[in-house]
DNA sequence: AAAAAATTAAACCATTTGGTCTAATTAGTA
DNA sequence: TACTAATTAGACCAAATGGTTTAATTTTTT
């Protein structure tokens, strides 16, 4: 019921912008330009900058879960090829992005998960909602004896994502994609039943 | 050669300040203030933060470098067990830590990377260095037979250590090191022979 | 239509930012 | 010993930081 501007635009703003420069690199006034927001309107929306990005985090999380989802709903081909499609998928995006952007689960864990609680627990949260879409592939990955057993769906799942992440990280550095491209194949060999 | 300040404490300084706090969000006041250096002097030594960073990540760079070469000449067990010593190790470490820290390599190429090019190439450069240590430890357990010969040494090496990132990076969240157990059982069955 | 509540707007605040400047002091060299 | 260069020292700078305040406007409720 916002009068002029719509607290999920701002939000947007906010992703794109802390996605792209970091948390701390970034002030108030950067969003406020970009959303073409004053600033007492922020701060009728958000009680300061770390509940600010905390929202953040949380509307890319939930979007991102949702998006999952569908994903996997939609997606016709076995459970393993599916998860290959979709890492795949992200690897592309983060190629067009010429590896600037990364995950921001994943940039706001590393500079601010231990600074700022309610960030870290976000970032933490949001994560584990994704786990469990993935998780829950695997499995059906698992009964359709295509996937290994040796480890539980949530344990492969947090392997799998935790070293895309890694991944992500070393792209920004390397700029390129070629470690990412082998990364894809040894976890997708190691894991098959 | 200083007359009074040592360059190399200032390095010590940061390397500590830095893994803490990240890059944007430690000011100039602050190494000042915790090596009890003038401004004067700082910039004596160095040209900008931005020089200073990158001399900072150079510093932690080399010098992990020549511990993990010494680590490894060191460790008497088989190649792979050594691999599983140095790890359990650093995850030892960064228990200690309350996973505060990190790796400022790591830290550096997330938040900085895609924003300073000298930080960023420095970060890489490090990295490689470190890789190539790995590389040749694994490439004396595929030698031995204790590897997999699927993927090359560095590619391997590659692997683990983007992967050990990723678990380090989700550990500054979940704040415990339950996935990094799991990553490190994980990985060393995936990569026997 | 009137009153109350929410929202918009931007000027303003103390503090901190990275960095410069000048002066004094120290060290190495002729 | 005299001269030059390096180092030390911190006051100083404009710009930006996150956040507050007050006033005007708009919406909702009565």
């Amino acid at each position: 019921m916002g009068y002029k501007y719509e607290k999920e635009d701002i939000l947007n703003v906010g992703l794109d912008v802390f996605r792209r420069n970091g948390y701390h690199n970034v002030g108030i006034n950067q969003i406020l330009k970009e959303s073409g927001i004053p600033k007492g309107s922020f701060y009728n929306f958000f009680e300061s900058k770390e509940d600010f990005a905390q929202q953040v985090i949380r509307q890319y999380g939930e979007t991102n879960t949702c998006w999952m989802k569908e994903f996997f709903e939609d997606c016709s081909l076995s459970p393993i090829e599916c998860l290959k499609s979709f890492y795949t998928y992200m690897m592309n995006l983060n190629e067009e992005d010429e590896y600037c952007g990364g995950c921001l689960v994943n940039n706001m864990s590393v500079e601010v998960g231990r600074k700022s609680d309610p960030i870290g627990a976000e970032a933490n949260q949001q994560f584990i909602g994704w786990l469990n879409v993935l998780a829950s592939v695997i499995s059906k990955g698992q009964d359709d004896n295509e996937i290994t057993k040796e480890f539980s769906a949530l344990e492969l799942a947090e392997y799998i994502h935790a070293g895309f992440y890694g991944v992500l990280s070393r792209a920004k550095v390397t700029r390129n994609r070629v470690y990412m491209d082998v990364w894809f194949q040894m976890t997708f060999k190691f894991i098959q039943a």
